[in-house]
DNA sequence: TCAAAAGTGTTTATTCTACACCCATGG
DNA sequence: CCATGGGTGTAGAATAAACACTTTTGA
């Protein structure tokens, strides 16, 4: 089993930067950790790899733990290896982030682990480096949503385009001309227009659209340009 | 030392895949694997991280062991993880990209690795995952290259709008108008021409540029549209 | 009836694309 | 003197940006 000698060997963790979407701001979940060291305070859901699983297992693993969630779209974003950055023992992580509806999460009780939703631009201080990981998956969701339409991952199955728009605002932290994004998103055609209306948010009501699947996966790696001025890229 | 457990501990293992140019084409960088298993195969150049360094000081050593540059241009790419994907004993790898100028490879000496560059589309087999890595590579190079100005660190000191040109089209499998590129890269503002010429490949010459660092690090993160139609980041 | 949010079109500015000829030089 | 690769400009097309009024309806 163990061949290569005089090698070390290390604990791998993978952390999960779970993302959701509330109809108004971009969120985080968050747990309070469990253990010590800096037990009881905020951390992201995280877990050691097990030694049959890949990274992929592991992080579908934790994510399932905490929110019941499967099939969840989640992307490996880096590892981060610091020698110093667990206290107690040399530990590397890969993080992972993941886009769920926050409404089938809501249905899931989990008091388990104390998580909480908090709004992207205000979260608590995190644990060890998981300010870090926090910022790169930002970055990253930032990068991959300004070419690929990953964002739908994020809402319900009927959603508006208000809704929508709050969502692009809130991940480039930047406001859209509503006539001009309606139009870029539609002319993607990927959205269906429902026949019924959103009537919680107005009193006209804003019409549902729908997510035209076998469309978004077979376009799911083309370009598209619905960010116009990606300086939000940095 | 060790406080987390009845946890299991993995390798680590850095792997780079190194990028050059020629002048006309990209090229990788491969070794013949050392030690068994797979010994004799093609390989790329890699290594355990050690127990008090990080995962960037390991990617920058295994690069100076094989090529003896530092301060090279490098990124992490992904981590893999399968169980499976060693034979000999679980590792995960961190897989690292260089982008190297070549020529100050060609001066390095270093037949302990028997290394030797291919062109990026035409490489042997390779061992493990390897090929894969290679393959995340090529995609992330055009990625980031799409966004951002970081192929120059391919090039030499000095270089050609037409070296500058076939750079970018063996990377992007394109061909690109040479009025609309050379445009496009100028009014980055981020060259700087210089008096003298390349008179190596044709008889009149083309002028030198030099890359204007300044403005290369602070502009690093603003979007360059230099590529027409980024269908090819898929 | 009016406040609040949804929906919709047009004009202008900007950017991108396609395209062809002259230049300089070494052999 | 000519073959080879280097260098340059413009017009038309496509895309992006700016902008304001009408509609609906619950309270």
């Amino acid at each position: 089993m163990t061949r290569y000698p005089g090698q070390k060997r290390f604990l791998i963790a993978v952390d999960c930067i779970i993302f959701g979407f509330d109809g108004e701001h971009l969120k985080l979940l968050l747990i309070k950790r469990g253990f010590e060291p800096e037990k009881g305070k905020w951390s992201l859901m995280g877990g050691f790899v097990q030694s049959e699983e890949s990274l992929d297992e592991a992080a579908n693993r934790i994510l399932r733990q905490l929110t019941g969630l499967e099939g969840v779209y989640m992307e490996q974003i880096e590892t981060l290896g610091d020698p110093e950055r667990d206290p107690v023992e040399r530990t590397l992580s890969v993080a992972y982030f993941a886009l769920i509806d926050i409404h089938q999460y809501e249905t899931h009780i989990s008091g388990e682990y104390q998580a909480e939703w908090f709004p992207i631009n205000k979260y608590p201080k995190l644990i060890f480096d998981h300010s870090n990981m926090v910022e790169s998956a930002r970055k990253r969701l930032r990068y991959k949503a300004s070419l690929h339409p990953i964002l739908f991952e994020l809402l319900p199955e009927k959603f508006t385009m208000p809704q929508l728009q709050y969502l692009y605002e809130d991940v480039y932290n930047a406001t859209f001309d509503k006539r001009n994004f309606s139009r870029k998103i539609l002319s993607t055609n990927l959205l269906m227009k429902q026949k019924d209306k959103d009537k919680s948010a107005s009193k006209k009501g804003a019409f549902y659209y729908k997510l035209n699947k076998r469309r978004y996966n077979d376009n799911f790696d083309s370009f598209l340009k619905l960010i116009p001025n990606p300086d939000h890229l940095i």
